[in-house]
DNA sequence: AAAAATTTCCAAAGCGCTTTGAATGGCGCG
DNA sequence: CGCGCCATTCAAAGCGCTTTGGAAATTTTT
């Protein structure tokens, strides 16, 4: 069923049936009233691609979600992200392309969808700290958000981001405050700006309180639980060990409750931790006591003002550099306690 | 850049133009080249949508992922699943279209993409125990393949799928053979198809060895971490307390050994502990010995194959009901043990 | 009742590609 | 030298929609 065939079902031309169909004034409402009726029985629905074809508009949007380099790793957060995004989308009649890019590939599939234009607009995923993406974007000149920064380079893009460096800042300055002086950082990769942020923060509540960062207690890699797991165990074995935690994701952080653990310690009790919580789906750290002290920014969230910017970028609405810092919430759970007050050297 | 300008600098027409872009052998090598050298410098890339007007296909595949009626959640396995199919998608020249849907406006989802043909095939995802949409996609004509089964209704479809009876079947009995016989099953939502089927081995398994299946021990729900530890910790409180579980899903399994370890005891001497592994790229389970003894199964290999699958029966290369059974592989680890033999009789 | 102004509808062009059917040129052959 | 035969190239139609510029029908004005 196309519009041809709808028009010639209603002896009408499909010029007069389009105009009806998408709410033009120059059809009398009778008619109006006839053409939609027909259509719903009919099931008539416009072909997207003819339409796009027509109207230069394609009312889709691109993900470009990078595969991580060495594993081939997708970090679950998209999912949430994307869920986010997608409940825009779906509200504004846009659809989502997905398109996973290993770095290599990455400029080539950019390039191609500008010169395709099968796609009105880019959510960019997990910047670099300096992220080439940004210029060719802007080379090709196409609508673009990004979920995240980069730190350095261009900064007249659009962005919607967690304040990484406050909210880690916050969550050393509670463990010290908490006593503790020995804190481990087991952070994401730290080409990645999100990571790069989180280590600023940390070091500078540290030195804010005269503790010198000691390379021995910061890590950096793909946020898997095994790295929690295997980090926390070697930090926990140091000479003058860990006391306390900070760990990029919920993943890791359970990591790290096992390593604790099968050192037959506890956490809030003998080790503290704060994990940054992108308040997944899966893994609600939200009962009545949270499991995590954490410093909380739901993603999901972060993917609807994003898809929010981007579609009010494409049909103008919004002005073209936009940004949202978005403020992380500090949820005080069961993980964190009072340093081990020099318990050993009071035996 | 289009089609005609290109073709205007070449000094050649449209037609010839796309015949030597595309390969047809109606034009001379020498111009080829000369086309392509041009298409290439002048960064000439076909119009996406025009060209799949003209050819009456999208090169492109829905992937419909279907949000959690109650909590809206989108379940982690998908980024894996997608991670593989995309692999297939990217060497076969195809994009992905991603929608998350409700219950309430799936079917009108699937209606639309086949009235607007925006997609040349459609991979379905976490089907019911009775999927109406199996016969809806029949009905609308349009290529699909699914991942998992339904079991009743339709047969004539085609799908991937874990062999998940079986799967369940040998967890439970590797339990009994361990001397478990309070085993609790820690499931997925049942009305979903891979959950009653998993169901369905872990009851045969039980009756095989005359344990008659206790209510008490059989929980149903979204497989998150809160409920892996409330249901844990509900069964090892009941007067006849479980001494083993089951879970199907890594991340459930992570809540139980928080109950576990809460209850003061530990995974693989005091408890028991089996789950569905899906082999996610965040929550790898294959240490030398592994954390949790396991039932596994990529998730990511079914993406690559129901990927294969489709755009298989797409361009006719494979015909159309196939399926493919994937076994589980058996991975012992160190979340299992003998049952604690009649500790407290002998005491 | 005729002229003017509206309302309502339509034919045709165009979006950028592919493809059918026809035309052009170069070649060997008798 | 003129014929037919390939090898190349092209003009034009079509994919299904929107939209411009009119035309026809209806209503309002004088």
């Amino acid at each position: 069923m196309n519009l041809k065939e709808l028009a010639k079902a209603l002896s009408l031309s499909p010029t007069t049936v389009s105009r009806a169909l998408n709410g033009y004034p120059e059809v009398s409402e009778a008619t109006r009233q006839r053409v939609m009726a027909a259509a719903e029985k009919m099931n008539y629905r416009p072909s997207a691609r003819a339409r796009s074809l027509a109207l230069g508009r394609t009312m889709s949007i691109a993900h470009i979600i990078p595969l991580s380099t060495r594993h081939e790793m997708v970090n679950p957060i998209f999912t949430d992200f994307i869920a986010g995004a997608s409940e825009v989308y779906h509200a504004a009649g846009y659809s989502m392309v997905l398109s996973l890019a290993s770095p290599e590939d990455e400029t080539r599939l950019y390039r191609d969808l500008a010169a395709q234009r099968s796609v009105d607009g880019i959510i960019v995923h997990a910047p670099a700290v300096a992220d080439k993406r940004i210029d060719l974007l802007h080379e090709i000149d196409m609508p673009f958000v990004v979920h995240g920064r980069q730190s350095e380079g261009d900064t007249r893009y659009s962005w919607v981001d967690v304040n990484n460096r406050r909210a880690f800042e916050r969550a050393t300055d509670h463990l010290i405050d908490l006593g503790h002086r020995r804190i481990g950082l087991i952070n994401g990769l730290e080409h990645m700006d999100f990571a790069a942020r989180r280590r600023q923060g940390y070091e500078k509540a540290l030195k804010g309180r005269g503790i010198t960062p000691d390379t021995a207690l910061m890590a950096s890699d793909e946020m898997t639980e095994m790295y929690g797991y295997d980090e926390a165990r070697r930090m926990l074995a140091l000479p003058d060990p860990a006391t306390a935690f900070l760990t990029s994701s919920m993943i890791s952080a359970i990591g790290v409750r096992r390593a604790v653990e099968e050192a037959g310690m506890k956490l809030g009790r003998d080790v503290s931790l704060i994990t940054h919580d992108d308040d997944l789906s899966y893994f609600r750290n939200d009962q009545t006591v949270p499991i995590f002290t954490a410093v909380r920014s739901s993603v999901r969230e972060a993917g609807r003002r994003a898809a929010r910017m981007l579609t009010g970028h494409i049909n103008g609405d919004v002005p073209a550099p936009a940004s949202e810092l978005l403020e992380v919430e500090f949820v005080l759970g069961q993980s964190t306690g009072p340093a081990p007050q020099m318990a050993e050297q009071t035996l």
